[in-house]
DNA sequence: TCCTGTTGGTGTCAAATATACACAATTATA
DNA sequence: TATAATTGTGTATATTTGACACCAACAGGA
């Protein structure tokens, strides 16, 4: 049973990738540079070589694209509608990834497509299905915060509780209680002081930061009910 | 940019599908006819064809295959490694379902393959990495009977509470008190008594019935802690 | 027919967890 | 130095979970 005889779906791999800046929620998204929907934005992405894993195409392809490397990455979904491109059938399977915004040039890509953050709440149209693909995530995204403590994954390395409690509520929407979040943050064991404070408009806020060793059994870990 | 111009990888569906038979997990598989793995048994599933949807692709597999037809199907995974299959490189986009045993009749596939029902806890060696994929959608049939009702979409139309909380118990895993059980199962409120009663050794047990009209509100929601 | 084995069905109390809620402390800035 | 803004803290109540033991109803065999 040849495997070449008859047309097929191409492949291609679309990573999602999320980060906390401006107090807000942002995507990176790339300008396309050729047509279809030339000068429109999109999620990084495109073909999965004949010898490469989708996992290996995905991290290829958001190096290449926006100098991005070194992230972990999640499958999220495979979109194969047959009219999702107009190029012919393309079948996507759907990454994304969390990552602290200040370790990241989205500029550095060496193919110098132009990439940049985009707010969730206010994108710009987007080429082919991806707007779907990204509310897609939205959605995963939220439900990764709702049973685990993923929200660190975004924030930079140090942060105060506020920060943290903001971006909890941002995402998921609702207002959280204020001594509860911390009870809830602190007993779970996965953050510690820096022993700095951040200082600005009212009282200083102590800085914490993630323990790194605690990172395995967090992702597993339910906190919000 | 044209879409044939190089080698690309192939893609193929496959499709889980547990069911509760003997007082035990079962999946349904089939013995492949045709070489690669001939004679071995294998998860369902086939190519793609360039006209239809992936989940379209899965479902016509699975008529084709088993017989089987009418299913919700949710996507598992997608698996892409690139030695998976030894005819090369193929991507496959794994779904699975969950079904009562009774509506299904393993050999009425047109095509005569030979299917039949495996217990999960002995199945047969499987072809290409079908070990793997079976594991994993075990794991997430677990997780999420850990956070749903799903167990009522594998019974019968009608059961006893001691046999769903039978079927909880095998499939996570672990023992579960009884009266803790039926109270949560109760409360939740997604089951009715028949009114009818089973009988057998022992007392007569109330059969019950799924309320079909929670099923979306009950998909959704977090049963077991 | 009655004894026995087997499975079905029920309530309560203690512990853990979640929720609601208000004010003093510390700084920057006007 | 007064004011505005933000951080940081404890307790009481309600809800949920977990542990636990006995009687009820039937089938089958003595």
């Amino acid at each position: 049973m040849p495997l070449e005889d008859y047309p097929r779906p191409s492949v291609t791999v679309d990573v999602i990738i999320f980060t906390w800046r401006n107090d807000e929620l942002e995507v990176l998204l790339i300008k396309r540079k050729y047509p279809p929907f030339e000068g429109m934005w999109s999620i990084p992405g495109g073909f999965v070589e004949i010898d490469e894993s989708l996992e290996s195409a995905a991290l290829r392809e958001l190096k290449e694209e926006t100098g991005v490397r070194d992230v972990y990455l999640e499958q999220l979904y495979t979109f194969g509608d047959v009219g999702r491109d107009p190029r012919g059938r393309v079948i996507t399977v759907a990454y994304f990834a969390l990552v602290p915004a200040p370790l990241i040039d989205p500029r550095a890509g060496s193919d110098a497509a132009q990439a940049d953050w985009w707010s969730i709440y206010d994108p710009p149209p987007l080429a082919f299905d991806h707007a779907r693909i990204l509310a897609y995530a939205m959605q995963r995204l939220r439900y990764k915060l709702e049973y685990t403590a993923a929200a660190f994954e975004l924030l930079p390395e140090t942060f105060t509780l506020g920060e943290l409690q903001a971006a909890y509520e941002i995402i998921l929407g609702e207002e959280l209680d204020k001594r509860n979040f911390r009870r809830k943050i602190l007993s779970a064991d996965i953050i510690e002081e820096t022993g700095d404070y951040q200082t600005g408009e009212g009282r200083p806020a102590r800085l914490y930061h993630f323990r790194e060793d605690a990172v395995a059994e967090v992702k597993a870990r339910r906190l919000f009910p």
